[in-house]
DNA sequence: TCTTGACATTCCAGCGACTGGAAGGTATAG
DNA sequence: CTATACCTTCCAGTCGCTGGAATGTCAAGA
């Protein structure tokens, strides 16, 4: 199959694809005749592994070293369970500083409400707040 | 004040702040006859007012939004609390996303903590259901 | 006076993960 | 014959810095 069903298959554009090949994601592929990319069945396992990798927010070079494992027949699962759990810390803490940066907005939000709008930059505008919003 | 200043005054790095002058978030300050840059109350302020807005995630081309009405005398006040309310809901949407994240990311370890870890990508391996994670 | 070290300057390159666009080639349908 | 919808390559841009090289300046100590 040419690129587009290929991408088609998988939902990863054209362009991500080629993106992919270059950094050695994926293996470069046979040409047609005429210079087009074809690919086979095992390119779209492949991809489709990369891509609901990336969903999961699992990096590129985390990718490639998945895919590095199974290139050497080395079962990937170990790492992979590793990698997940590792991802699932890391987005927790991510949520609680989301959060907390939620509460800062909305707290300053509220307070900068109060103010007038017509202030260019005294101590009663909202600006002023956020200069002073400290680490 | 030379940049070292500035820096410790705003705990911006000077990299960072010769970087914020290159994008003219900044202005280009006077030069002390060594050639050095220095600065005044006035840069401190300015720059305050960029580290507290980056700390609440505003971008940068925002901040420059805020700070060009400012030095055109109109008061940002406005401007910044309309920012501050989309920041707050952008930041909703992306915690509600990493939590789904977080949802599936457990539930594929789950279940693929089940799994052996010594298959090479066959269908009994987490790899197998990272392929299928779709959208 | 010399040297050391801690600053300063400029410029260039890289991160991550693409994405856009230009310039050109190819295949197919009307 | 042309329109279109693909394909190709290559270069540049996004965002917000950060690192490093090469060079200059300044103050303090031996």
């Amino acid at each position: 199959m040419e690129i587009r069903e290929l991408a088609k298959r998988t939902s990863v554009p054209a362009k991500t694809i080629r993106y992919y090949e270059e950094i050695e994601l994926l293996p470069t592929p046979k040409r047609k005749p005429n210079g087009y990319r074809e690919y086979t069945e095992v390119d779209v396992d492949r991809l489709k592994l990369v891509a609901g990798a990336r969903r999961l927010d699992i990096s590129l070079p985390e990718v490639k070293e998945i895919l590095d494992l199974r290139d050497h027949n080395v079962a990937p699962c170990g790492v992979m369970l590793e990698l997940l759990e590792q991802k699932t810390d890391e987005i927790s803490r991510r949520i609680v500083e989301l959060q907390q940066m939620q509460e800062d907005l909305q707290q300053l939000y509220s307070l900068g409400a109060t103010f007038p709008t017509d202030d260019v930059d005294g101590k009663n505008c909202i600006c002023h707040l956020v200069s002073q919003h400290a680490i």
